[in-house]
DNA sequence: AACTATTTATAAGA
DNA sequence: TTCTTATAAATAGTT
């Protein structure tokens, strides 16, 4: 219908498919108006173009989703198992259900409502608890020797570092002497470099970098354990 | 297009209608191919008649669920709204949230999976627990002194009975032998003509029903719980 | 379901 | 896009 006759196929021109895209989508929805009004059918149609652009038709008094309901329900009917919408909510039930078991669980391990326990009931739940409570017990232990041990290790560190600089002590006082005089600095040498010099100080031990390895990074207190 | 003009409006004539439906139909589903085909649309069309019977039509390469799934986004975006069925995937993912939450916590009061615990989450958590079985043993003793309360009662009622039945005995034994002799029977009499009456025995008791009224029935042992 | 006179849709061109 | 128009296609009424 037209200047001549075309095949149906897709129209490899872009312009001319569009052109054509839009004449033809008019008609077909002039049709399905026509269609639901002269038979008193009930008339959907969905139309997304190349370029994703959407249109839509429905028949009067009764509106598209209405429509596509009605279309889930019948082919859920036919078919074998259920259509996607009322799987959904089947799962939906389902769902709720578990959550509520869950909760009135949570309820039990929090000792509430019991009125509806048999005595056999709540032996049960107070064994569950004990037990819990043995695991937990546990575990606490485990991490409070845990941490007993890395504290033990970080004192007998400390107390080597002070036992160090302790000993330490009367050679810097004779370093600082020398250290008077210019020139490179023995105690520079002694402590890698890290002394900041400022002169004469009665005790410098809290300025200095501790020899040992930090202790944040052999693994102490790298637990995301807090004391 | 046809022998005559007709006026857009529903066909009177059944017969007529239902000739044009099948007419209309067929070439509206055509056109729905052609404008699919010609112009690389995708295309959905749902019809259902006026007697209830329905067709669809949906472009080759896409299934009609598909299109509608796609229908119900695109109108989810762009309405002010959620979709219907965008609004119950939301909650449906809300609700796994919340059923695995659940689960966490039921899993935390078993005492498993401790190991990403703090050591004030463990401390919480043993208290939680010890609280619970507080709860818990509270009840079950009050459930246990409620049924020791009972068993009491029973107890003191059965004696009464035993006593009452002590105290009849030689006047049972002095109506078996009356009741030697035919005519009314004065045991009959006596126990409200439960007694089954097979002449003369040593400790009729075990026979007798209990003059009291019956412990089920006065709500011992009725609360569902178990000894 | 077939036929066919007509109406309607639309391809191509402007 | 829109209008025009020749022509193809759809279909109303008839058989």
């Amino acid at each position: 219908m037209g200047r001549g006759k075309i095949e149906i196929k897709r129209i490899e021109n872009t312009s001319s498919r569009q052109v054509t895209f839009s004449k033809r989508r008019g008609g077909l929805l002039k049709k399905a108006n026509e269609l639901a009004i002269l038979c008193d059918a009930q008339v959907g149609v969905i139309i997304f173009s190349s370029t994703g652009k959407m249109f839509e038709f429905c028949s009067p008094t009764n509106n598209l989703q209405c429509l596509i309901d009605k279309y889930q329900k019948h082919v859920s009917v036919q078919g074998e198992g259920f259509g996607a919408r009322q799987q959904l909510m089947y799962e939906m039930k389902r769902m709720e259900a578990d959550n509520d078991k869950l909760e009135v669980l949570i309820r039990q391990y929090l000792g509430k409502d019991l009125t509806s326990f048999s005595l056999n009931d709540m032996i049960q739940l107070e064994q569950q608890l004990e037990s819990s409570i043995d695991k937990v017990r546990k575990r606490k232990d485990e991490v409070l020797s845990q941490q007993l041990t890395n504290l033990r290790r970080k004192e007998n560190i400390l107390e080597d570092q002070n036992n160090y600089l302790y000993r330490m002590m009367p050679d810097i006082n004779a370093m600082v002497a020398i250290d008077q005089k210019p020139g490179p600095s023995a105690m520079m040498d002694l402590f890698g470099g890290v002394y900041q010099q400022d002169g004469v100080s009665e005790f410098p031990a809290y300025r200095l970098q501790p020899m040992q390895p930090n202790l944040q990074q052999v693994g102490f207190m790298s637990h995301g354990l807090q004391l």
